[in-house]
Order: C-alpha cells, then sequence, then structure tokens
DNA sequence: TTGTGATAGTTGCAAACGTAACTATCAAGC
DNA sequence: GCTTGATAGTTACGTTTGCAACTATCACAA
C-alpha cells in the first residue's frame, strides 16, 4: 500500500494544505472560517440560494450550514427570505454589506488562486483540469450541483465584474 | 467568481466526498477515526517512523498525531520505542496486532480505490495523475515527505504482498 | 380531516479539533 | 557546568464539528 499514490490520502493533504494558505486571507480580512467564507462565495456567485442547496453544492454538513448562514445574519452580511409557497424553505442571499464585503474578498481570493496556479507548467494545468473533471463526475458532483449551476445563468447582473476571468483550472 | 473552477473549493469538496466514502469502510471494520487510519497506514507502508514524520507527510496536525497514536496505543496495535540518542524522539511501529488488521484493511481500501479509479477514462486517470503530482509539487508536498519516502526504500520485507499494485494513480 | 411520511432547517450534546502552554530533552555557546 | 534556544511530544481549554433528535411545514392518501 504506497500512500503517495493513495487518491483520497493525496486529495486530502493537498486540499488541507491548500485551504489552509487560503483560509489566511479571509480569516485575516474579516475573520470568517472556512464554511462562512464558502456561504458567502456561493451566495456572492449565485446572487440567492437555501441552505439545503449551499450544502451539497459544497459538500458542508447541513448544520455546518446552519450555522455559517447564522453567523452571516449576525453580521447583517445575509438575508432570509421564507417561501411563501413552501415556508419551510429560506431563500438567502447577500445584503448590501455582505456583497461589498464579497467583493473585496473575491479578487484577492482569486489572485492568490492564480499565483498558485501558475506555478504549474501549462500542460500540468489542463492535466489537472482534465483530470478533476473527471473525479468530480465519478464521485457523482456534477449531478449535485445541476441545479444551482442552472440558476446562475440568470443571476443579478451588476456583480459580473469579477466574472471575466482569463485562464482558469477547468 | 466561479465555484466551478475555484482550486481549493473543488479539492476539497472531492477530497471531502471521497474521504467520506472511504473512511466508512475502516469506521465500520474496526471503529477507527481518520487519523488512526492515517497512522496505521503510514506505519504499515514505512514500518516506523516518529510522530512529527508522521504529521508532516499527512498535514496532520501534531496534537492529532499525538491523539491517534495514543488511540492506538491503548489498542496494542502499536508500540513506542525511545531513541536512546536523543530521548525526545519516539520511534512508532505497529505490533502484530496492528499488521494484523491493517493487512486486512490495506486490500480492501484498495480494491475500493481501484473501483473508482476505474470510473475515469484511462486518459482522465494520466491527467489527475499528472495534475496531481504537479500540484503537489507546487504545493511544496514533495519535500516534506522525502524522509519517509527515503526510508521506505530499506523497509522490512515479508509484508510486501500488498504493495504489487498493477495500475496506479501516479 | 386526520394521519403518515417526507423535507428544510435548528439545536442539545458528546466527541474531535486547534491554539497555546507545558514537560522533557538536546545542542551550542559562554 | 550553566544558560539559551530549539525540538519532540503531551495536555488543558475553549471552539467547532457531526449525530441524533427536534420543530415546522408540506404532500398525499385513507
Amino acid at each position: 500500500m504506497k500512500l503517495e499514490s493513495f487518491l483520497p490520502y493525496r486529495l486530502n493533504r493537498a486540499a488541507a494544505i491548500a485551504s489552509r494558505q487560503f483560509s489566511a486571507i479571509y480569516r485575516n480580512d474579516f475573520n470568517l472560517t472556512v464554511p462562512e467564507w464558502r456561504t458567502l462565495a456561493t451566495l456572492g456567485q449565485f446572487g440567492a440560494a437555501t441552505a439545503t442547496e449551499i450544502g451539497e453544492h459544497s459538500a458542508m454538513h447541513k448544520t455546518k450550514v446552519s450555522r455559517a448562514v447564522a453567523a452571516l445574519q449576525r453580521r447583517r452580511w445575509l438575508v432570509r427570505h421564507t417561501n411563501e409557497q413552501d415556508r419551510r424553505i429560506e431563500h438567502l442571499s447577500l445584503s448590501a454589506a455582505g456583497r461589498s464585503a464579497y467583493a473585496k474578498l473575491a479578487p484577492k481570493m482569486l489572485a492568490f488562486e492564480d499565483a498558485m496556479i501558475r506555478k504549474l507548467d501549462p500542460e500540468d494545468q489542463e492535466a489537472l483540469a482534465k483530470g478533476l473533471v473527471a473525479l468530480e463526475r465519478a464521485l457523482g458532483i456534477d449531478r449535485k450541483t445541476s441545479l444551482l449551476s442552472q440558476r446562475s445563468e440568470n443571476e443579478t447582473p451588476g456583480e459580473d465584474d469579477l466574472r471575466d476571468r482569463r485562464r482558469r483550472v477547468a
């Protein structure tokens, strides 16, 4: 058994190291936890989502999402709108303050990501992108995200300034 | 900001989902936690290591390793040998019972990994392997693991039965 | 209309976690 | 032979986590 080649081991290690580096940014700037940042980023991108959707999209436990949402709401970065057709559902979206924080944070995160990706040869970037997409498909990730991905078609315009990135992995 | 393409987000999601599936195996069979399994696997492969080495190799916090080692020792799966040249250092290795558990578990884990990898096209397997190696290099992982990787050259033979896998990612 | 099962989200509680502080040990310089 | 600083590993403590149980709501059927 070679740990050096054992896929889940390597994935977790790489994810942990990368996450530690990235989280330093939003922890320093805004004292955000990882689940809070993920929730902020999801809402920043998709405009609105339910807690369940956020959890499925980011593979976070529903209690984790629930607490992150509560924390963001306490900061007044997030608002809830109960669906009147089905009162169990709460549509979440960012307040002006939340969007402002997201607008400050997102470019920093993307710049840091670019710096990380640029450490790879272009052909390695391609390979990572291709391999990761295939792995996500094998893990059944594309299906879980379909709901939100579709909705992202008709997001509210006006905050698109962050979305025109030049060169992305996948 | 496209979460769909944001590297640390995707890495963490894939790692979390994969880890959840894999951990079900050793949790069911032996009631092992993730850190305990990682420690067991590291010692099972390398024969012996210090707690610091295990932590660096698997990107686990030293307190996490310390607790996992203590738990494995409580099961009598692990023994400590204080280095007499430097009495701060403890060389850890598996007991017969520990090796036995590892021998039962490792083939299951590898079989499950094979099933997961086989969901990918061969060219996607290659791409993932290539991309992951490059990413690890960019994250500085290869350096951290060098100590243990070198030692793995002269491991004790006799437990090599698990190491002759045919087709591996990386 | 009442009951049954399902779903969205929250919370109590015990387990797991990371930070910081600790012990024990070592090497190096004075 | 003492200090000083560094390292290996453990532990106390407050925080975060996940499981299970909970509330509230809905759809559907007897």
